[in-house]
DNA sequence: CGTTTTTGACCGGCGC
DNA sequence: GCGCCGGTCAAAAACG
C-alpha cells in the first residue's frame, strides 16, 4: 500500500516541522537564559571585585538585583506590595525599543537612568483597561545587543496572540483586533470591575441623588 | 477620528 | 529644607 506509506511519511514530515519548530523555540529561550546567566555572573563579579572605587548606590543596587533574580522562586520578593517581579531578556535587533511579545503596551515614559547610557522605557498594558500589567524595558549595559524588560504584574485577561512562527500552527484565538464581540467582553468586563467597586456604588448613588432633587425642585 | 508616542513637567521617597 | 533620581502624568504631536 503506497498510499499508507505517503500518508505516514507525511505525517513524520509534519511531525519533524512542529519539532523543529518547536526547538528552534527552546534555542531561543536557552540562549535567553545563557544570556541572562552571564550578565549576572558578570554583574556579580564586578561587585566582588570593586570594592575599591566607592559606589554604594551601584553594591546596592547590584546586590537588589542578585536577590531578586536568585531568590525569585522561593521568596518571590516580598518586597512591598502583591505585586510580583519577572525578569526577562530578550534579543532585540538593532534600534528598536518597541518590543512585541503576545501583548499590546502603550509606553507612557521614557527616563535616562544614572548608571545606563541607554534611556528606559515605561510601558503599560493596553489589551484590557483594568489590566494593571507594567513592564519596563531598558537596553543592557554590558551587552549592548540585548535588552531587559522587567515585567511587574499579572494579567487579568486572557492572553490572546501567542506566537508568530512558520511552523504549521499559528494559534491565534479568534479575536484579531476590530471586532464588536471583544469589545462587548471588554465593556462586560468593565461594567463588572465597576459594579464590585463600592465606591462606585457611592458615587452612583451621590449622583442620582443629585439629579432627583435637581429635577424634583 | 481614535489611539499611541513623545517629551517636559511633576511628584514622592531618600539621603544629606 | 535641598537636590537627586526613579516613576508617572498629560498635552501636544504623530500615526493610521
Ligand atoms: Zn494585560
Amino acid at each position: 500500500m503506497p498510499s499508507n506509506d505517503e500518508a505516514a511519511s507525511d505525517h513524520l514530515a509534519k511531525e519533524v516541522k512542529r519539532l523543529s519548530g518547536e526547538n528552534k523555540k527552546l534555542r531561543e529561550v536557552l540562549s535567553v537564559m545563557y544570556d541572562n546567566y552571564n550578565t549576572l555572573r558578570k554583574q556579580y563579579i564586578n561587585n566582588c571585585s570593586t570594592s575599591g572605587t566607592s559606589r554604594k548606590r551601584k553594591a546596592e543596587k547590584i546586590t537588589s538585583r542578585v536577590n531578586s533574580e536568585l531568590s525569585d522562586e522561593d521568596s518571590s520578593c516580598n518586597k512591598s506590595r502583591v505585586l510580583v517581579h519577572h525578569h526577562h531578556i530578550q534579543r532585540s535587533d538593532h534600534t528598536t525599543l518597541l518590543v512585541k511579545d503576545g501583548y499590546e503596551w502603550r509606553k507612557y515614559g521614557q527616563k535616562i537612568t544614572r548608571d545606563n547610557p541607554y534611556p528606559r522605557a515605561y510601558f503599560k498594558c493596553s489589551f484590557a483597561p483594568t489590566c494593571p500589567v507594567k513592564k519596563k524595558v531598558q537596553r543592557s549595559v554590558d551587552d549592548k545587543s540585548i535588552i531587559v524588560a522587567t515585567y511587574e504584574g499579572e494579567h487579568n485577561h486572557s492572553k490572546v496572540v501567542l506566537e508568530a512562527g512558520e511552523g504549521s500552527s499559528t494559534t491565534t484565538i479568534g479575536h484579531s483586533h476590530k471586532q464588536p464581540e471583544f469589545n462587548k467582553l471588554l465593556i462586560d468586563q468593565m461594567a463588572s470591575f465597576l459594579t464590585r467597586d463600592p465606591k462606585f456604588k457611592a458615587a452612583l448613588a451621590a449622583a442620582l441623588r443629585e439629579k432627583t432633587t435637581l429635577t424634583h425642585k
